[in-house]
DNA sequence: GAGTGGTCTAGACCACGGT
DNA sequence: CCGTGGTCTAGACCACTCC
């Protein structure tokens, strides 16, 4: 790390040289020199790179790797994870068929509205933007075994993604859009869960009646730096479908 | 390792030097030569009895304290984890206040009903019993702020829990009480969580009407060999409290 | 001061993937 | 065959805790 080594532990702000090493490698997936889908340099080079021994560049790939941010192969390299439809799915979706392990296929989506508006108090509290700031809004619907089974709301603030208006389709696996178009990584998400009751306004879209038993997703998705770049809403039929989590 | 250690990686059950040390370390947790809240043999005395190297011991201790097995203090040793309020609200329990994150108290139990029954279906199939073999079944009521938020009824098989009914009290937190009475260490369990509507049987125990919607949360514990050990069915109020999940 | 875990280094050998 | 990551070893120095 040349200049940049601190040379004693007795300072507060002490951080240990593998995890300056991870802060310096991020820096590189954050500025873009290191593009999603590209192989990295290998561990002997980083090292002679930054000044340290293979060792410690080993230690920082593996935090990065355990975040999901990279992905090692025995034989070929190190590579800049990827957006891919089924990496994103074990990440971010874990509401899973009742019956067996299902096939783990993305959910469908169908688009039912998307606009500018200025932010609810709510999205502004959780993006941190500034009161009333433009954000778009994306209303779609979700569903699994041809089945609809989620009605979700996705805001974004405008600011962060120039030009939005100027798509003429929104993917399913938006996360890999946000990658490709803004060099936006998403690689990490907080969801507060609870119940809630179908209201008119998911009644048709999922088509159940009003007073139906949804469970309730909110989820601040944020970027490699912790920033927070996106909020949904997911509310969810769970007759068939259940929320799963393992602890720890 | 001696003996046991294998030489070479082309079997396809090969697995790591680091590994199987940890496999021997967990039996010495298993098998209660190492008691909970007792300091292990440090890294070096571990190294020798092994017959590896420290790194190696090191590998598999840090594998282990990510696991919450065991917990390390520099300067002082390495200890088994003990089931404290402290470590297991933080592993097990993901009901959070919805306002700022609470002092993090363990929620108080009132007991309702608890007696020994023949498995239903269901906790045959989850707890890996015979078929109708006995289990006792506890239901309580658990409080935060001193209102009433979930409705839990635990499953345990009596064949795991010898003397079970000897029992004068169910304490706040039975998986300290697994542990000390049993030496049964829950180590991990698996969680599915549903919408539903409030049933005439919580309806009077959670002061809520019937149709209210809850969070019902399914969850098998599971100890360090994985077995599952505990079904807990948990109905949760989600007005003014939520379930917390970070992904990954 | 002695002993512990935490970090860092240097070098060795292995299994794997592609040439 | 070579270069890659994966494992294992050995030794050094540091910070922390307790005596």
């Amino acid at each position: 790390m040349g200049a940049a080594l601190q040379e004693t532990d007795t300072n507060i702000g002490f951080k240990p040289l593998y995890a300056q090493v991870k802060d310096q490698l991020i820096r590189r997936l954050v500025d873009g020199t290191w593009q999603p889908g590209t192989n990295i340099p290998s561990e002997q080079e980083l090292a002679r790179q930054l000044n340290v021994s293979q060792g410690t560049v080993r230690k920082a790939l593996d935090a990065m790797t355990a975040e999901s941010l990279l992905v090692r192969h025995q034989g070929r390299g190190t590579f800049v994870a990827e957006p891919e439809d089924s990496r994103i799915l074990f990440q971010f979706f874990r509401l899973t068929s009742d019956e067996h392990a299902e096939k783990e296929t993305f959910p469908e989506s169908r688009l039912l509205d998307w606009s500018e508006e200025k932010a609810s108090a709510q999205e502004t509290r959780s993006l941190s933007i500034a009161d009333g700031a433009p954000v778009w809004r994306i209303e779609r619907v979700r569903e699994l075994g041809g089945r609809p089974v989620i009605a979700e709301t996705i805001t974004i603030p405008s600011a962060t993604f120039p030009d939005f208006r100027e798509l003429d389709e929104i993917p399913n696996n938006i996360y890999r859009l946000y990658s490709s178009r803004w060099g936006i990584t998403i690689a990490k998400a907080d969801e507060r869960v609870k119940a809630i009751l179908c209201e008119p306004r998911d009644s048709a879209a999922l088509g159940c009646g009003v007073g139906t038993p949804l469970l309730l997703i909110t989820r601040i998705a944020r970027d490699l730096e912790g920033n927070p770049v996106e909020l949904r809403s997911s509310r969810c039929l769970t007759s068939d479908q259940h929320y799963a989590v393992s602890l720890p």
